[in-house]
DNA sequence: GTTTATGGTCTCAAAAAGAGACCAGCGCTA
DNA sequence: TAGCGCTGGTCTCTTTTTGAGACCATAAAC
């Protein structure tokens, strides 16, 4: 077991003392995963934890983002050190966009998450369609 | 090792195809993701997979929500079948959320991506410095 | 009788996201 | 040689989401 996390409030409060009282403003998790639970960010992970992918590339595979969300999630997946931004010197110079170690490491975990949503997509759909039904 | 992702490339297209050509809006995966990636969801999860709480006890425990998204993500969250709502007829009525069986068991990836947002904020704090540094 | 606590809703302002025009450079082609 | 498209963006405008704060009803405590 590890024991970093079998006592959720005690973390809270040291959160809470860590940020220097009575706020979970600067919560360092909260900053992290604030960092990566942006609405395309973990979708972007996802595509480039294939393989380095290309801007247009990425449009094409996503292609209800749009061009301004894609180059800024890209820009502060690259600021927090998951991505890595190669600009090529071709005529039109291009752009590859690939994971860093950083990013590696922390698509092991996402890669869960995204499992667990596959698995049970189905279940919160169903809750979903109870609760609207109840609702009504 | 689970065959389920091995291949993400192909499962993208699954869901491209799956979605009727060409778009990501019904990415199942994607329409999980995004209920638990708001941006207080997963610190109320969080919280809640430690004890249930009581609405004002949240709101006390994450001082910088606003009253009207505690409101919100819970609803949202109880719909999508991750937290149980009660109601005590209490002579002010007292509200008690806890979570269901598929919130815990949601909860199981969730807390492994926590514990590595915790063990590499610094990490990630040292990247946006040395990014930030380089911008300048 | 004024305050306190309960769990909200309502309104309005601010911030974030989406849609789409625009840009510069080069290759292709008519 | 004049237009066209491809490259990866930025700029502006509109719509959506979020935040701040007032308001609400009830009942007990003071």
């Amino acid at each position: 077991m590890d024991s970093k996390i079998f006592n959720l409030k005690s973390k809270l409060e040291v959160y809470k003392a860590m940020s220097g009282g009575g706020n979970f403003g600067d919560c360092p998790v909260r900053d992290v995963i604030q960092g990566i639970s942006g609405k395309w960010s973990s979708l972007l992970v996802m595509a480039l934890a294939e393989r380095p992918y290309r801007f247009g590339e990425l449009r094409r595979l996503v292609p209800d983002i749009s061009q301004r969300m894609l180059t800024q999630t890209l820009y502060d997946l690259q600021r927090d050190g998951y991505v890595h931004r190669e600009v090529f010197p071709t005529k039109p110079p291009s752009v590859e966009y690939s994971l860093t170690d950083l990013g590696r490491s922390m698509f092991a975990p996402l890669q869960l998450l995204i499992q667990w949503a596959e698995l049970n997509h189905d279940a919160v759909r169903e809750a979903r369609a109870a609760f609207d039904a109840a609702q009504a």
